[in-house]
DNA sequence: GAGGTAATAT
DNA sequence: AATATTACCT
């Protein structure tokens, strides 16, 4: 993977035709026919790509831009051999098998090329930005390795449970995917068997770490911001004058990027450990962040996430209990009930040693009344009144 | 340093 | 409005 190379650039006036796409003009045959043959097939082809891309082209304005330059260029080349011919334009779009047009191309039509028939596959391109990131950060994290993809396809399976917390910040739609690892989308669908059976096999859950502010264009979504404290500070200390030229970046942006670490985004996957953890340690109340953070065996979680995670947990268990006037649960918000999922369907065995319960008893629930709550027993209600409950009597909810 | 809580940012 | 980060205190 050589850097790129300045005829990528993009420079796309007329004057400037990519060197590749020059060398394809030079190595073409005198004989007009054949030259205009491989050249509408040529243009034939990227049209064809330019179709495909034109469904993303918010994603890839660039690529579109160079593809429309490079059509563009040809079309003048075609039309120009036309004219000596003195032909009518009938085959404009002759398909013909071309052998090895792509690889005179220039890198980023050669890949689009190559992608073709799983063009699909092309919308990798949009993960780019992080990939780097995703480099840098294997790089410092190695040690975990194959448990580590495990975990994180499941953060990309889960994250879409989570619609409610990216609302905000800016859902780009797939953006979440982006960020967390570079494995294509087509992993979404997988077998909640091995999760389901055995938790111990994956204990460790892994967070991606991107700390280059650089690479972070996209920084809302729910990139797993790991980022050990101290490598966080580091990066506030260096100086904002990363990449000047980012047009996108709003120099607000690019501050805060500096200067405020990234928001842990704490998937359901996550707060399931969370709820779990909490739960082998007796409940909210009695839990400590640090004790929480070792039980969780998340990597990258630090204990000030915990922290705040706990606050905020204490905070709406305290919450909801005391209030049975109305639905009290069901306001909590979308944002925890996909919880409910991994509690019944994930495992209900390891969460609470002895009781199994039954969501539903408690959605109905209201316990007492009454604004007691204990630890221990109450851990277990904790758990399941902090993410709403819908009224399914199937159990399940579904989202 | 760790925990708890309030203030603040997104 | 909710959630996450940071600051401040013990």
């Amino acid at each position: 993977m050589g850097s790129v190379p300045a005829e990528l650039s993009l420079d796309l006036r007329p004057t400037f035709v990519p060197k590749t796409i020059t060398d394809f003009l030079s190595t073409l045959p005198n004989s007009s026919s054949n030259k205009l043959s491989l050249l509408n097939d040529f243009i034939a082809r990227l049209e064809d790509e330019f179709k495909k891309i034109d469904a993303f082209k918010r994603e890839l304005p660039l690529s579109m831009h160079l593809l429309n330059d490079a059509i563009s260029i040809l079309k003048e080349e075609s039309e120009k051999c036309l004219s000596h011919k003195f032909q009518p334009v009938l085959e404009e779009f002759i398909p013909l098998k071309k052998e090895c047009d792509e690889e005179e191309e220039n890198n980023n039509k050669d890949k689009e090329c190559r992608d073709k028939k799983n063009w699909m596959s092309s919308v990798q391109l949009w993960n780019t930005t992080t990939t780097t990131t995703n480099n840098v950060y294997d790089q410092k994290h190695h040690k975990l390795d194959n448990k580590k993809n495990e975990d994180e396809r499941q953060y990309m399976v889960e994250d879409p449970f989570q619609p409610s917390s990216s609302r905000n910040g800016g859902g780009r739609g797939f953006l979440p995917f982006s960020s967390y690892t570079s494995i294509p989308v087509t992993t979404m669908v997988l077998p909640p068997t091995k999760e389901e059976k055995e938790d111990t096999a994956m204990n460790k859950l892994s967070l991606l770490t991107p700390p280059p502010p650089v690479v972070k264009i996209l920084r809302e979504g729910c990139s797993s911001s790991g980022s050990r404290t101290n490598s966080n500070r580091a990066l506030s200390s260096s100086p904002p004058m990363v990449q000047p030229s980012l047009r996108t970046g709003s120099l607000q942006q690019q501050q805060q990027l500096a200067s405020r670490k990234q928001r842990r985004c704490w998937s359901p996957e996550l707060h399931r450990r969370f709820v779990n953890a909490l739960q082998k340690l007796g409940g909210s109340q009695v839990a400590t962040p640090k004790q929480i953070r070792e039980l969780m065996q998340v990597d990258g979680l630090t204990n000030d996430e915990v922290k705040s995670h706990l606050q905020k947990y204490r905070l709406h268990t305290r919450r909801v209990p005391s209030s049975n006037t109305k639905q009290p649960v069901v306001v909590l918000g979308g944002l925890w009930m996909s919880q409910d999922q991994y509690n019944d369907s994930s495992k209900g065995s390891s969460s609470v040693s002895g009781s199994p319960q039954s969501p539903l008893q408690l959605a109905t629930g209201s316990r007492g009344g009454t604004d007691s709550l204990e630890d221990d027993e109450d851990a277990k209600s904790e758990s399941h009144s902090w993410k709403i409950h819908i009224h399914n009597n199937t159990g399940k909810v579904g989202v």
